[in-house]
Parts: structure tokens; sequence; C-alpha cells
DNA sequence: GCCGTTTTCGGCCCGACTGTTTTCAGTCG
């Protein structure tokens, strides 16, 4: 039993009780007590285990010995039985737009219908439409969902999104009625997977109508989905839909975090203004019968209101980002300038497109003072991992390249294969030659969560490896982390003072940033890698200073943030080295 | 199903859009 799939079920418990009808309110204490375990910077299991999980906020009597139940037996009997009531088919129905659960319900025991193959034929048969609380519109509408359910999935990759997004930003920016514009949502708080894209707009409220149209002929749209006053939506040729609200400049900061969400985060802002007798909504923040916004001409106002220092959006996450903020207590976050050398790339030596020259060259362009290579060690011979032969060559080349350029630095690496056993595939004395290793799990992903915490904790143990690369080894939308128990991963690198890649390659953005608070407990140090093969690749680091900020790294535990002499240094004195 | 230094019962965040209604329920974010 992974934590992964306690979280499913539950949010799939939750979604049971939506769909028979049962008190709202129990269906969302499911959905709160999932989304706590997904953000609980611990061992869940052990939490659960222990019974400590009592103690923690939204777990009941209920909840907890359900819970306790399905870590020792494997089985929820609560689960099961609601599970075998209902059909597989209606929790894909779900993902159609426009249809929620009581909809759902009402396909179910109308027409008895139970699988999106089903609904689609009833569609055709215009069975929908007659059915009470449907019509010709809704009809028509599912089995537009059915197509796209069909053709897209449902998240995208950052750079799937990104360019689309600026693209329309731009587009809106042209039209001169429009005070202020700006991304919102997902992509603002810099995610790893996106759904869809927000902007959040000001102008005059005459000039709205205007404005939605233009919106809504935006040449890279397929359909409108929805056009009004204040809110439009536009699904784009890629699939991604693209969401915009418009307010008054005087409500546009509070628009503007409202929109950025995210949602657990707003809600728990709304509580805090509760707790002040004012009210919050995406329009202002209001003392008690008034009509009135105080009023907030930016963000960092919004959260001045409330008595919060401003909360960076990537840290809006609901993990206790509020509370810091009223105790000035957030970290300094670092920015993409700060980053003054790269780790973590591929050159012809092994897997990458272009030479170690060519790397350095490409990354001296960014701006940066040094590099560090690591080609693939011997044992990955998939990628034409480096010889121990191949490997003193390649630093004969590094040492020739650097005496040339005396103001960039190449710094000789490795990313070590971690092999099954947790030992790495060269001997002491070579991995000794290069100025620092990366150690990776990159076979036998099928271990079972023993082996594997196993296999990672010796390696990161060893004396010569620096940094663990990719820590849970998902790749994003496409292959689920491999069985880890993550958090005794995370103590044994802060014993061994190893630092915990940030891989910024944007199918990874691994280490996860839902444990990033558990990595500042720990004092844990993190460089932004960008894995990268080519040139272009290197620019992906900024995915990572996201994924960096998502996870509250300050920027003094970023090692890339250093100077090359300053990151040399901190090598060789980990390693006891002078 | 959870929670409580006013409460162990009665609350639980809030608003826009759509479609099917004829004043509102459902969905979505």
């Amino acid at each position: 039993m992974t934590v992964r799939e306690i979280i499913n079920l539950l949010e799939e418990l939750g979604t049971m009780l939506d769909l028979k009808e049962d008190n709202p309110f129990k269906s969302r204490a499911y959905f709160n007590a999932a989304r706590s375990l997904e953000l609980y910077g611990g061992d869940v299991i052990e939490l659960i285990r222990s019974g400590k999980i009592a103690d923690e906020k939204g777990f009941g009597k209920a909840l907890v010995e359900k819970l306790t139940e399905l870590v020792q037996t494997g089985k929820m009997s609560y689960y099961e039985k609601l599970r075998a009531e209902i059909p597989d088919g209606l929790f894909d129905m779900l993902k159609i737009p426009g249809l929620g659960a009581k909809k759902v319900r009402a396909i179910y025991n109308e027409l008895g219908i139970r699988s999106i193959g089903e609904l689609e034929y009833a569609c055709r048969e215009n069975r929908l439409r007659d059915l009470s609380g449907f019509g010709q519109k809704s009809q028509d509408k599912i089995l537009d969902g059915i197509g796209r359910f069909k053709k897209y999935s449902e998240r995208f990759l950052i750079p799937v999104v990104e360019p689309q997004a600026t693209d329309i930003l731009n587009y809106m920016m042209q039209h001169h009625d429009l005070e202020q514009i700006q991304l919102a949502g997902s992509l603002r708080r810099r995610r790893e997977t996106l759904k869809d894209i927000d902007l959040v707009g000001a102008c005059p409220a005459e000039k709205r109508t205007a404005i939605m149209q233009y919106f809504v002929a935006y040449p890279g749209a397929e359909t409108i989905t929805g056009q009004g006053e204040t809110k439009s939506s536009l699904v784009l040729n890629s699939g991604v839909s693209c969401d915009l609200r418009l307010v008054e400049n005087s409500a546009f900061a509070f628009a503007l975090h409202h929109f950025t969400g995210s949602k657990e985060h707003n809600t728990q802002m709304r509580q805090r203004a509760k707790a002040q007798n004012l009210t919050m909504n995406e329009y202002g923040l209001f003392a008690e019968g008034s009509a009135k916004s105080l009023p907030a001409p930016d963000e960092s106002a919004v959260f001045k209101l409330l008595g919060l220092s401003f909360i960076p959006p990537e840290l809006r996450e609901a993990q206790g980002e509020i509370e810091a903020a009223g105790q000035g207590e957030l970290p300094e976050l670092p920015e993409e300038s700060d980053l003054c050398g790269l780790l973590h790339m591929h050159t012809t030596w092994s897997d990458g497109a272009v030479s170690i020259a060519g790397m350095a060259e490409a990354a001296k362009q960014m701006g940066l003072s040094y590099i560090g290579i690591t080609d693939h060690s011997r044992s990955a011979i998939y990628a034409n991992g480096l010889s121990i032969e191949r490997v003193h060559k390649q630093h004969e080349e590094i040492d020739r390249i650097n005496a040339e350029h005396p103001d960039f630095v190449i710094l000789k690496g490795i990313e070590a294969d971690i092999l099954p056993d947790g030992s790495l595939d060269y001997p002491d004395q070579v991995l000794a030659t290069f100025d620092f290793v990366i150690a990776s799990v990159h076979s036998s992903f099928n271990l079972s969560e023993e082996q594997m915490t196993e296999r990672i904790c010796k390696a990161i143990s060893h004396p010569l490896v620096d940094i663990l690369g990719h820590p849970t080894g998902r790749l994003l939308l496409a292959r689920e982390p491999y069985p880890l128990r993550m958090e005794q991963v995370l103590e044994t690198a802060a014993r061994h003072n190893v630092a915990v890649e940030i891989n910024a390659n944007p199918h990874r953005l691994d280490l996860d940033w839902r444990w990033g608070r558990k990595a500042k407990e720990l004092g844990l140090k993190t460089v932004i890698c960008p894995d990268a093969h080519n040139p272009a690749g290197l620019q992906d680091f900024r995915y990572g200073v996201g994924i960096a900020r998502k996870a509250w790294f300050s920027a003094d535990r970023v090692l890339n943030t250093l100077s090359a002499g300053e990151l040399q240094a901190w090598f060789r004195q980990r390693k006891g080295k002078p």
C-alpha cells in the first residue's frame, strides 16, 4: 500500500459519496483528508500506523479507524462496500465537462448508462435530450466533451502550456481598454503539470463586452465554451482551455489573488479573513455589512490587510505559508538570476547532442560562469556510458578547455548509476577523480519499496556521492515514481550532507516540491539541475527554479547560487578534503 | 465526517455561467 494509493482511495471515496448523493460535507471531509496526506511532509504510513494521525487536523475517529484498517490489512471494508455499488464507468463520466455527480447519478438511474461508450451512444440516439434536467444543448455539450475526453489527456506539461499562455497574454495586451492583465492559476504558481490557462484582467465595466468579444476571437481558439460579461472560456487548438476573468481595476489585486489560487490556499485565506470579521472574495475584502472593499492596489496590500507579508504565488499551496507569512518567516526564495552555474548535463561523450565545448559556450551565453558535465557512467550501456578509460580522456579534454578559457569553469562530474544493490559502478579511486558525483537510479524500477529505499540510502551514504539525482524517478504524465520511503531517503541525505537535486527537466521536476517542508526541516541543500542533453535543454533550469521556490528552498540552500570556487569548496569540505 | 477558549450541535468558503427552468439547480474553479 503506497501513499499514492491511500490518497487515491480517499478521493475515490469522496467521489462515491457524491455519486450516492450522500451528505456533501461528508464527501468533502474525505477530499480534505486526501489533500492533507498529499501535502504531509513525512512518512504517511507510519503516521497512520502509529495512530499519530489522530492529532492531524481533519482526521477524526471515523477516518482514523478506516485508515488504520487500510494500512494494517491492505483493505478498507467501507470502501469495498461502496465500490461494489458503483460501476467503474461513472468515474470516467465525471471527467466530461458539465457532468457532475448529480447528473451522472441521473444518467445512471434513469437510463441505466454505466460507461462513456454507452453515454455516447445514448446521446446519438437523442435519449439524453429527453431526460429531465437535460436538453438539446447539454446533450451536444456532452457529446463534444466525450470527443475531447478521447482526444486529450486532462493535464499538460509546462512547456506545452506556457508558450500558448504567453501568446494569448500578448494578444490580450494589445487591447487598449484593458488597464491590467496577468496570468494567474497553476501556471503562475509554477505547478509541475497544468490543466488550463487563467487570465485576469481589469477594465471599466462598460468595456467588458467588447473585450470578451476580442478574447473569444483569439486566432488560436478552437471552441468557445463560455462567454459572459465577467468570465469567458476557450479551448485552444492544442486542447488546452483558457479562462479570462474581468473585474474593475480596484478589484484587480483581489481577483488576481483569487484566481491564482490554490483553492485550498484561498479557503484558508477566507477563513483568516472571517476570523477578523471580514469577508473575502474575488472582488475584495469587506468589513461586516459593508459593500465597499478595503482598498488594495496590489497583492502585497491584500496580504497586508490580513496581517501577512507577501506570499509568492509558488508557495500558495496551503502548506503553512499563511502562518509563516503571519510570523514573517517565509523563506527568501531564489530567483533565476541568482544561479551562477548549472550542473547535470550530457554531451556527445554519452547521450548528449553536442560537445563539452558546445555546452560550455551555450552556458556562457546565458551569462553563467560555470557548468558541471555529468555524462552517464559505464553501466548505462543504452546511453553510451563512460568506461574508466574514457573518463580519464574526458578529464583531459575538460582540463584543456579550462586552460584555454580562464573566464569560465567546467567542473568534472558524473551521473553515476545506482546499481540494484545500492553500489556505484566505478571503484572509489575513479569516483575520487571527479569534482562531484551525482548518483541516480536508471534501471530496476520494479524493486519493492523496502529494497528501493535501502538501495538509494546505501548509495547516498557513500562518502564520494555529493548529489542524489531525480529522487522519485517519476516521469510526469507517463511514469509513476518508484516505490520509495522518501522521508527516510531525505533523512539519510541530511545525515551525510548530500544535496538532493531538483531535476528541472519538465518531464521530471523531481524532487517533488511536496517534500519541500520536510527538506527544510532537515536543512537539506539542493542543486537546480537542467539534466540537459543539448544547449536548449539548459534553459529548462527555469522550471527548476519554480519548483525550488515551491519547495520552500531559500536561495542560500541552493548550491548553484554559489560561485564556482565556493561550490568546489563545498564539495571538498563535505568530503573532508582540504 | 470534522470541529469547537462563546458551541458536543449546527455549522462547514464563495460566486459566475449555463441550461433548463419560470425562479433555480448543477457545475466549475
